[in-house]
DNA sequence: GCAAAACTGTTTACCTGATTAACAATACAC
DNA sequence: GTGTATTGTTAATCAGGTAAACAGTTTTGC
């Protein structure tokens, strides 16, 4: 079956690895996400959303009245570490905790409409900021990406 | 040219997505981070290296005699930061500070016998880390995605 | 020659993001 | 009803990182 395809070429091309390490994902993955943040920030400036604050306010708009259990298990975050990023998002009048009629353990958590603008407004921002920072990938390789990327965020399901 | 190729069956699919978020490249590339992170340590154990202190090794094995500023800039941080990981490395003997003859400023850093061996034993365990994190990934696949970070970490050049 | 600038390793103070353990209030199982 | 589970919260702690200052040591520019 298939007797002499010539694959070995496609090995090893002949950039300079300087060790190891730039073999490994983990490095690499590691190295990109710090590129990309640094960028986020910078594009949202002083005073502008943090990445995980943003990730919040999106899944709050995108699922009102969510709880705060619901919300850190979606984001991956135990809840006792949400409840700061709550705490900024409800300072800056992008949303509230509300009581919820059938049980009292539970404050809902409720975009105001000047959190919905706020998210739009930035939402706008952060794609250009992704748009620029990619801007030397394809589209088809950042859908490639997207898909990789997926992929190994979802072998974390089970923990 | 190509008038009427039908490319919009593959702009959506019908996983559902759950917000914007999920569309983001940022988002995706830190949930990844983080679960390969957490699968290193796991795999490295109570007591293993982190995964910056094996990356400092590393390039330490790679570049005997290397200043740690040069490592600092190597690995992308201020070399203040780089004086506890290189702590540790010296603690636990896989290496040493030494001094240059021709410069009284830096102390090179070289690699002791045991650190050589502890380096080459866990880069096998990180290894098969990957490995097993990333079945799912055929061998292409983990080719392009280790281009693609490559492409978005170099980015980060200037700064 | 020598003053000014630059570089090296280090400490200190601080920041962000996150976890764990405990807790009171509330709801659910049966 | 009693025991168990869940919710939001605080407090203590940790990991990783930055920025500013510092003493000691070259290097640079005349």
């Amino acid at each position: 079956m298939a007797p002499r395809t010539v694959t070995k070429s496609l090995e090893f091309e002949m950039t300079d690895v300087v060790s190891d390490l730039e073999t490994l994902v983990g490095y690499n993955m590691k190295r990109a996400y710090v590129a990309i943040q640094k960028d986020f920030r910078a594009a949202l400036g002083e005073g502008g959303l943090s990445p995980r604050t943003f990730s919040a306010l999106s899944l709050v708009v995108a699922h009102p009245n969510i709880s705060q259990s619901d919300l850190a298990r979606m984001l991956g975050i135990e809840r006792s570490g949400l409840v700061a990023i709550i705490d900024d998002l409800e300072a800056r009048k992008f949303l509230s905790r509300t009581l919820v009629p059938g049980d009292r353990r539970v404050q809902a958590l409720v975009p105001t409409k000047a959190g919905i603008a706020a998210y739009g407004a930035t939402l706008v921002t952060v794609q250009a900021h992704e748009d620029r920072l990619l801007a030397d990938l394809s589209t088809s390789e950042k859908d490639t990406l997207m898909q990789l990327l997926m992929k190994i965020r979802l072998t974390d399901r089970e923990s």
